[in-house]
DNA sequence: TTGAAAGCGGTACCAA
DNA sequence: TTGGTACCGCTTTCAA
């Protein structure tokens, strides 16, 4: 067998190099490239040693452009930090990979550029997920206008685009309930409901069984997600001497992280946990199990899978009706809010 | 101003659908999308007010093709579980996006077809950054011979590739260091070298303690990196009775989660930590904090950046000699090691 | 069974 | 300042 030529020109070898070098055209290599129609057997192999000796791979760019698909998908959040997004977005990875789809992540960091972004996401994928606190409806809409599926996740949906949930409500009125047969009566809501649909849907579900118990609205404490958050809105009621006998006796944080602040902000100002005060988060993330904090299990990997399928059928034209689903979660009590059955870590 | 027409053909608008509503030719509305070249303010205005009637947006994909360049980069890591990967990946990202990057996640889940993954990556972005324990050598080089930069990341380069690592080593001989002026004298080592870079390192500067106090070869126990796994093989040393005033009494495991896992199997088997056993993990998770366990902080979302920054001074051509960071690590003694001074979570 | 050629949606060079 | 047009690398008719 000749010597192939290497291909005169810079860059990796492109399909044409391999036609020349197999002395066919290039219909024919893209014909054993894509292995669908039939080539015969003597030509198909000659294509092939010139594609090993070249050490050709199609362009993706190529490929894509002609076949008007990317066979790449998106996901869009406020940010990975913490436990809980970054579960997420593994179990979408998982899935989505599994499908033959590669994956785009697109972090906002609540930047302003938010929409630029997911609209130059927009131009790169087949489909997105987007999670519910990171961009306007509208630009939702002006993304999945074009005829983009989109999937909406931990956000009740828009439109006609699918979403993928949580159960937040029942759940956060059992865990409140809970408390409440504990003998707890003076409630903080700790975190912004506005800032996330999921802590929204939440505080509902704690406002109603507070309610049902007679006790009226609560007091709220608007704070972000993080540690430190916890740490700086906890550590000032503290201060303010709201929280203990002669205050409130309950702290219903929007996440887990918040919750572990607040635990290190009452440590530090000596209120008894849970004496004085109880405290509960939400995810379960793997500190929580540590720290002794009484939360809610989502199944956070599971949301991410679901969202990866529901958007692999609307790409694959398996389903045109919108699908909402609801992943069920799980209390789980720890010596937080009382001590309970405990669980050992 | 007439109304323009819609596109007569499906799909999103073209830069020939302007040009034709603008009545320009498709060079000058390439001309005012770049925004490079001069054109007379009243074509301009007529293309743009065509691209907005039109709610024209570029298509990635015939720019990326023309310009020979994705605008995008990707990562790809063995799993994206566990608080480790998920911080260096959103560090690498929060970066990479600010430098007009998008990035794109390939978690090989240990499956075999890791190279095929790695290669069909490769075709999507003009650069990508490896983490050690993915894909062989052999591929990184595959990867990397077509002139696509590659940055690796926790894993001592190869040939002229860049580097990020954290610093392991010397830390590792610290942490040593610590236990035996502790009086600990029966290590084992629990974790796999031969599954990461990191952890081979690890071993290195703590077998260079042991060496230096006289203590020969320690015992070695492999295991994966989870929490299930290190309740196994602790279990089983425990049930074999080799813990305690009997046997070992130090675990260094090559991870937080090992670690944590060993720790719930000590307290299973009635084990007293630290009084039988002193554990360390590495990482430092945000669980370790809560779980007061030993561990070794490393520079997660920094390492993530800096791979990003490496990566783009490739892209951009600003560098062309190899580089290899080392970034530092911090040793941070808890209660699982012994009552020292303890932190306050 | 194979080849020629027309796209796919842009960029950029060369003339006008 | 603009237009014509040759690519970029691949897929896919339509003919031969």
């Amino acid at each position: 067998m000749p010597t192939r030529q290497r291909p005169d020109h810079p860059g990796p070898a492109t399909i044409r190099d391999v036609a020349t070098a197999a002395g066919v055209s290039i219909a024919t290599v893209s014909r054993v490239l894509r292995g669908r129609d039939v080539v015969a057997e003597t030509t198909r192999d000659r294509v092939l040693s010139a594609i090993e000796e070249l050490r050709f791979t199609p362009s993706r760019l190529g490929r894509s452009l002609a076949e008007r698909q990317h066979a790449a998908s998106g996901i869009v959040f406020p940010d990975l930090s913490g436990p809980y997004f970054a579960e997420v977005v593994l179990g979408y990875e998982e899935v989505a990979s599994e499908l033959g789809r590669s994956v785009l992540i697109l972090s906002t960091h609540g930047r302003r550029a938010a929409r630029e972004m997911v609209l130059d996401l927009a131009g790169r994928v087949d489909g997105m997920v987007i999670f519910g606190r990171t961009v306007s409806d509208e630009v939702v809409e002006e993304v999945a206008a074009p005829g983009l599926p989109v999937v909406m996740l931990a956000r009740p949906t828009i439109g006609a685009v699918d979403s993928v949930n949580a159960e937040n409500r029942a759940t956060a009125t059992a865990l409140t309930e809970h408390l409440l047969a504990d003998g707890r009566r003076r409630p903080v809501l700790v975190g912004s409901p506005e800032s996330s649909p999921d802590v929204a849907e939440r505080w509902d579900g704690m406002a109603a069984a507070l309610g049902a118990a007679g006790i009226g609205e609560p007091k709220r404490v608007p704070a972000g997600f993080s540690v430190e958050e916890g740490e700086r809105v906890v550590g000032e009621l503290a201060a303010a001497g709201e929280l203990g006998p002669d205050g409130h006796d309950t702290l219903l944080c929007a996440n887990d992280e918040l919750a572990l602040g607040a635990l290190s902000a009452l440590d530090r100002a000596g209120v008894d946990v849970p004496g004085d005060v109880a405290v509960t988060g939400w995810d379960d993330v793997m500190a929580a199990r540590y720290a002794g904090l009484t939360s809610v299990r989502q199944p956070m990997r599971e949301l991410g899978a679901t969202a990866a399928r529901a958007l692999d059928e609307r790409l694959r034209g398996d389903r045109s009706e919108p699908r909402h689903e609801v992943l069920p979660t799980q209390l789980v009590v720890r010596t937080s809010c009382g001590r309970h059955e405990e669980e050992t870590p």
